[in-house]
DNA sequence: TGGTAAGTATGAGAAATCTCACACTTGGAG
DNA sequence: CTCCAAGTGTGAGATTTCTCATACTTACCA
């Protein structure tokens, strides 16, 4: 995580994601700029994270650290969204951990200085309300309607979000429980995107999209409304 | 939508659910108690509801109205949760329908009387954030778990979720939508749930549990954490 | 009064997905 | 250096779920 100390390109993000909007008053001057590159981590496991942000650029991932060890991948995140207000909100809610997908840019509010005025903000609580409830409606429709679809179409839709570059490179393991196949049918699915030349393998871990069009045409019905 | 003038259950039910906690003056006085019986409409479809809702008893299901004239079936409500607070934040959202599937109790604020007093109280604004914040990672985790569940198992906890004293009386179609299964698949599990004596048909829309604690072992696996 | 749309119902074959069994690789922990 | 856990990879048969075809019933509308 890095500081960035361009005062124009901060501005000119706070500008174009109407950043001020959500604050009843300026709070550029006290908004900093930071980066995380890809793979990088924004929220660390088990540590309270010291800002509340504002995702402007990049993609993340959202994981949930079991008390068995294990990580479980929850959810994924593209601009613009917050992160990190349920600790702001609750300080007693659990941990979690938030990785970069691709190189992101957060504008950040430290929470130990304005916790006290953010939530007393009522045109801040108002947008953080909105944002939730609109988060939620649109996860549990997407929710039940995913579950109709194949786990090729999933897996083409999944495989557009967490690529970087290109390149896909998550964890077979976690990816399964994600999306919710066995371990056995993933491999199975993805042998056949190499097959059909989807995919090109490189190594053990890493494929690299080699039809774009044809995953997008996959996924594209996920994402559609029908009616 | 019938008004319940009974101050002393009234006060009982703001006491037990902590219902004065949520804001920063006491409501009582300006908080109504309503019920809706089984099957009535607590938000009707394309009406703005008239009221910020608390479910203190009973259960209730959210419908989407499509532009198509199908409903949808979205959500499940029990108690102690909010309903018609996205109104409340954002008089501009497509309104929906919230059914009541057992006799309901509602403590209940008049939108139009107090909508600026709400909106302006950081107390009850930061009750609504956590209550959609935790609302919103739940239902993640749950879609996530639940995808790896057989049909036998949600079905299961789904007759138990929608059950009204010992009766199952969902329509099919929206059922299978909602549980992201074939209407025929749907049909086959039920009817090998009669085969096994889970449950017993009446005429030919209604389902009597014969077999609870199958139900309740089957769906079981769901709730759990297992870890 | 007839027609049409939606819901219910069932069969049969096909496709998707799971379970289990086994083998190999890799990265730490001791 | 060795061992072990976790991740990767593949085969084969079992189970779950889907698609399609086809009827019958019910409610409602013209």
């Amino acid at each position: 995580m890095k500081k960035i100390l361009n005062d124009h390109l901060k501005q000119q993000l706070i500008n174009t994601n109407h950043f001020n909007d959500l604050f009843s008053t300026d709070m550029s001057a006290k908004t900093q700029l930071l980066s995380v590159p890809a793979g990088g981590y924004i929220i660390e496991n088990t540590k309270r994270p010291a800002y509340l942000f504002y995702l402007v650029r990049g993609k993340a991932k959202l994981y949930d650290a079991q008390s068995n060890g294990k990580t479980v991948l929850i959810d994924f995140f593209t601009p613009p969204c917050f992160m990190g207000e349920m600790e702001l909100l609750d300080p007693d809610s659990d941990p979690f951990s938030m990785q970069a997908i691709e190189d992101c840019l957060l504008l950040a509010l430290p929470i130990n200085q304005y916790q006290n005025q953010l939530l007393s903000d009522t045109i801040f609580l108002r947008h953080i309300c909105l944002y939730l409830a609109y988060k939620e409606a649109r996860d549990v429709r997407t929710a039940s309607k995913n579950q109709s679809f194949t786990l090729n179409q999933r897996l083409a839709a999944f495989i557009l979000l967490t690529e970087h570059n290109g390149t896909y490179n998550e964890k077979h393991t976690q990816v399964a429980q994600y999306l919710g196949v066995s371990y056995r049918h993933l491999l199975y699915v993805l042998a056949t995107f190499v097959d059909q030349g989807y995919l090109v393998k490189h190594g053990r871990h890493v494929y690299q999209i080699a039809n774009r069009e044809k995953l997008m045409a996959l996924s594209s019905e996920i994402r559609n409304e029908p009616e």
